[in-house]
Formats: structure tokens, C-alpha cells, sequence
DNA sequence: GCGACAG
DNA sequence: ATCTTGTCGC
């Protein structure tokens, strides 16, 4: 990477390890926007457009690279793409994802050309201890349908699902159901959907298994995770010749 | 008080 | 998340 991309990288207010909002403050965020986030839906039963999220660290966690991918619904190929590389927003405090990845998130999703109709995200929605995960807080923030499909639990517990693809289990948390177990595969270990913003628990079951005709994990994230890691392989290994 | 804890 | 050897299976 040349030394003017370098310079125009995204820097946002504090640099791993030294966040510009305490926790207390970042807790108290939340609490305000979770009223703001509509839990219910239903959402577009049929969109034409769904786009993956996700962001890679480099190994000494000081850099990450942001990626979102637009897949047409019919195809579950790639039609659109946008990146984006800085520093962690924040530092790694499970309950509080959105304030380390949703910057660069958001920043990738100013690039993009196409307007998603469903988001996608890397992580939970309502699965969390406050009801309010990245999928909400991304949602709320863009306005955008949003889903959150986590490869393991936050909060919950359930039992189940069957061993089929498409068996579903409740995910219960403190009394109240937060999401759904769902086996994408047969046999093979399950993921864990939560409502975002904007869309309902049955559509958002809909809209992964629509997402994931091959591998446990739907094409939206698969194709952003391998954008993500390119990206940041790109902007760490290679062009440190010179040095 | 102690452990667990999305990515 | 990332690191990392081996192993099972299409």
C-alpha cells in the first residue's frame, strides 16, 4: 500500500487500548438506542439484495480490516463490495462489539454502490445481555433490515435443535426467547440467529437458510470473510519492502 | 465471590 | 478474532 492510501486510512478517536468512551459510557449508549431498534419486522419477505459483514485483525490486533459484500438473492453471488482498514475502535469487551467493528463497518458501508436491503451481521442481535448486539446497533444506525447469525453463543440457552438442516431451537434468555438454534447443515454444529432491526425471528431464519444452500455458514458471511482477509493481508504482509 | 464471555 | 499439528473425508 502506498504511503498516500496509508495516510488516508480511517482513524477513529482512540487507538486499541485507549477507547474514547469508557465502558460505563458505551453501556449507556446502548441503553439509549436499544428503544430505537424495532424488533419485530417482518421485513422484506422476498429481497432482492443481502449483504454480508465482517472484519479480520491482524495478529498483534492493532489493525483490522472491515469488509461488506452484496449478494443478489437469486444467485448468492457477489454484486457489490466495499472495505475498509484502520485500528480498533475499542477494546475487545464481549457485550461490546459494536464499539470495536461498527466504525469500520460503517465506513465500508458508506463505499458501497448498491443499497442492501438485509444486513448481515458477524455476531448477534437480541442475543445479547442487554438486548442490543452489533446486529441492533448496526441496524439502527444505517436504518437497514438488520440479522445477527453468531457462530457461538453470547447469552441463551436451549435444546435442541434436531440433527437435520432447517431444525430449529429456541434460544432463551432470563425468561424470554432472544433468538433461534438453527442447524444450517445436516450434522453439523448449529448457528445462532437473532432479530437486528426491522425484520422478525421467522424471516430472519428464512433469510439464512435462503443464504446457505452449501456450508454452515451462509454465503453472505463467507464471501466478507474472505474480502476481509484479503484486505488486510494486503495492507500488512506485502509492501513492507523498502522497510 | 467465582466463572463465563459475540469477534 | 488469531495461532497452530494432526486427522478425517470427499
Amino acid at each position: 500500500m502506498s504511503p498516500a492510501e496509508s495516510a488516508e486510512l480511517p482513524q477513529w478517536d482512540g487507538a486499541a487500548g485507549s477507547p474514547g468512551l469508557t465502558v460505563a459510557e458505551a453501556v449507556a449508549v446502548q441503553d439509549r438506542l436499544r428503544p430505537r431498534a424495532d424488533l419485530v419486522g417482518p421485513g422484506p419477505r422476498r429481497p432482492a439484495t443481502v449483504a454480508g459483514l465482517d472484519v479480520a485483525y491482524a495478529p498483534d490486533g492493532d489493525l483490522l480490516a472491515a469488509a461488506v459484500t452484496v449478494l443478489d438473492t437469486a444467485t448468492l453471488t457477489v454484486v457489490d463490495h466495499a472495505v475498509s482498514v484502520g485500528r480498533p475502535a475499542f477494546g475487545y469487551v464481549p457485550g461490546l462489539f459494536a464499539f470495536r467493528e461498527l466504525p469500520a463497518l460503517l465506513a465500508a458501508l458508506d463505499r458501497l454502490t448498491v443499497r442492501p436491503e438485509l444486513l448481515v451481521c458477524d455476531g448477534h442481535g437480541l442475543a445479547h445481555p442487554r438486548r442490543f448486539g452489533l446486529a441492533c446497533h448496526l441496524g439502527v444506525v444505517t436504518g437497514l433490515p438488520a440479522i445477527g447469525v453468531g457462530k457461538t453463543p453470547l447469552v441463551g440457552t436451549w435444546t435442541g435443535p434436531g440433527p437435520r438442516r432447517g431444525d430449529t431451537a429456541e434460544l432463551v434468555d432470563a425468561g424470554e426467547v432472544v433468538g433461534r438454534v438453527l442447524r444450517t447443515r445436516d450434522g453439523v454444529k448449529p448457528v445462532f440467529v437473532s432479530v437486528g432491526h426491522r425484520m422478525g425471528l421467522d424471516n430472519a431464519v428464512a433469510q439464512v437458510l435462503a443464504s446457505t444452500p452449501r456450508y454452515r455458514l451462509p454465503e453472505t458471511t463467507r464471501t466478507a470473510d474472505r474480502l476481509c482477509r484479503e484486505t488486510l493481508a494486503a495492507a500488512t504482509g506485502p509492501a513492507r519492502a523498502t522497510g
